[in-house]
DNA sequence: TAGATTGTTAATCGATTAACAATC
DNA sequence: TAGATTGTTAATCGATTAACAATC
C-alpha cells in the first residue's frame, strides 16, 4: 500500500496533518485543495501535494482532496487503525494529566492500569482507570500484553521502572521524566520532555529581541 | 558576538544541546571532544562542530570542549540569562505538574501566579505559587510586567484566555490546551500537544512492524 | 468546455557529511 | 615533539519549491 519510502521529514509532519484533518472532518468540510490546506498548516501547496504522494492518490484534479479518505489513509500510517494497549507508571500531576487526556479513547488507546507507589492511591481509580502498587507491575505486564510503557515517574526510578517494563516485554516506552532511559535497541523511547518546548520558546523570544 | 546566523535546523538543537551539557556539568566533566559528546546525543561529531562553530570558537584543538564554558554560551543564545515571568492559567493536573517541574526555578523561569476559576482551589499555593480567581488575571497583568503566559485550561476557555493574555501584553503564549490559538503576529505560540509525541510513537511502533 | 487543481519532474535551496590543514 | 581534535572548506545528500502537463 506504501508507493514510494515515506522521508522522515514527511513523517514528521504526519501527526500535524492528522489533527488538521479531524479538524476539518469535525468542522463537516468534506473536500480542500491542497494549497487551502497548506495555507492553514502554513506550509505550501507544493510541498503539502509531495508529501501526500508519497504514499497514495487522493487527490482530484480540479477539486482537491476529499478529507474523510486522507483521514483514514494517514490514521493507518499512523498505526492508529490497530488498538495500542498501555500502562502507565506514576500517578502525581503529570501521570493524573497523561491518564485523564481526552483524546485517547478516540484514537484506540488504551491504559489498562496505572502503577505507583503510593499507598493512598492503590485501590481508587483516576480517569476510570484502577491504581494498582508498583509491585504488581512485572506480575501484571506478564499475564496483559502490553505494547507501550508510560513513565511518569520522578527521574530517580525512571530505569528501574523502564527496566521492569522491558523485562515485561513492552515494545516502546514513552517517557516523561528528564532523564535518558538505558534499553535495548529492539524497544522504541519516546522521549516528551516539556522543558525543550519551553526552551524552544525562550529561543524564539530571545531571538526576536 | 553571533558570528553567522544560526540556521532553524541549528536552533531546533540547542536545547539539546543544552540539556546534554547540563548532563555532563552534573556529572562533573569538564572537558569533551565533539566526537564524543556527538555519540551520547546520537549526532555525527561533524555536525556538532558544524553547529557550534555558527556561535563561536569555543573547542580547543587536541583538547575538545570546555563544558562550563559552552553551556553559558548555550544557555546565553537560548535566552535564559535573563529571568522570564510568566502566569499559568489553569490549575488541573496537567497545570499542576507544569507549575511543580522542578528544572523551572534553576533556568530563571518564575511563574508568578496561576490563575483559575475553581472557587475551591482560590487563595490556596501550588508549588508555592498562588491561586487567583480568573477573573483578576487582567487586572494582574496590567500591574505586572508579564512575558509569558502558560495555558493550561480546557479547549473550550483557551482561546478567550489567549485574548486577555494578549491584552495582558504577554509576548508569547505557551500552550497546552489542544487547539490552534489566533493570536496577532507579534506574540509567540509555543504548542505542545502531548498527543503528537503519541503519534509519532505510534508511527514508528507502526513502521517497524 | 473552461477553470481548477492534482501529481510529478526538474531546479533550487539548505543541511549533513567528509576531509584535512591548522593548531594546541 | 607527536597525537589529538578543532574549525572550515568542499562534496554530497536530501528536502523544498517552482512549474506545468495531465485530467477531472
Amino acid at each position: 500500500m506504501v508507493t514510494k519510502p515515506i522521508s522522515p521529514r514527511t513523517m514528521g509532519r504526519l501527526p500535524i496533518y492528522y489533527r488538521y484533518l479531524e479538524d476539518l472532518q469535525r468542522l463537516g468540510v468534506e473536500r480542500i485543495s491542497s494549497d487551502q490546506l497548506a495555507q492553514r498548516i502554513g506550509i505550501t501547496g507544493s510541498q503539502l501535494r509531495q508529501d501526500l504522494s508519497a504514499f497514495g492518490q487522493f487527490g482530484h484534479h480540479g477539486l482537491g482532496y476529499h478529507v474523510g479518505p486522507l483521514l483514514e489513509r494517514v490514521s493507518e500510517l499512523l498505526g492508529l487503525k490497530q488498538p495500542h494497549r498501555l500502562v502507565l507508571v506514576g500517578a502525581g500531576n503529570l501521570g493524573r494529566a497523561v491518564a485523564s487526556y481526552a483524546g485517547f479513547a478516540r484514537r484506540g488507546v488504551r491504559i489498562g492500569r496505572i502503577f505507583d507507589v503510593d499507598p493512598q492511591l492503590i485501590g481508587t481509580e483516576i480517569a476510570g482507570v484502577p491504581v494498582a502498587p508498583m509491585r504488581d507491575l512485572g506480575a501484571y505486564l506478564a499475564s496483559e500484553h502490553i505494547d507501550v510503557g508510560i513513565i511518569a515517574t520522578p527521574a530517580a526510578s525512571a530505569q528501574e521502572t523502564a527496566d521492569i517494563l522491558v523485562a515485561g516485554g513492552v515494545r516502546a516506552i514513552w517517557n516523561f521524566a528528564p532523564l535518558r532511559l538505558t534499553v535495548p535497541d529492539r524497544v522504541l523511547v519516546e522521549h516528551t520532555h516539556i522543558i525543550d518546548s519551553l526552551l524552544h520558546l525562550s529561543l524564539r523570544l530571545h531571538m526576536q529581541e
